[in-house]
DNA sequence: TAGTTGACCGGAA
DNA sequence: ATTCCGGCCAACT
């Protein structure tokens, strides 16, 4: 458990509904930038209920993983938050 | 302490 | 467009 950890906790944490990070961009906010895999490795282990996990994606775009319940309801988490 | 793993990224073939 | 390869950093064994 890091500075680092805790920062990308927080940001993501931050992230208002409707809104989408990627892990770039988390990395680069958390203030270590190119550091988007040490990001996904944390929410794996460490990932908390009050961070909206499920709002980060991939640089690409593309939704990326998701350990609570799946890629697929993550998805669908997305649209029904971003698309409205 | 050192080595492996992984919810990633970007460039090259 | 897809597939391969190296790099990056924190956590786990």
């Amino acid at each position: 458990m890091t500075e680092f950890t805790k920062k990308v906790l927080a940001i993501v944490r931050k992230i208002k509904k409707g809104k989408t990070m990627t892990y770039k961009q988390v990395a680069d906010m958390a203030g270590s930038p190119g550091s988007a895999r040490a990001v996904g490795s944390i929410m794996k282990k460490n990932y908390d209920l009050t961070v909206s996990c499920h709002r980060v994606i991939k640089s690409d775009g593309t939704v990326g993983d998701y350990n609570r319940g799946g890629s697929e309801m993550k998805k669908k988490l997305l649209e029904e938050e971003k698309i409205r």
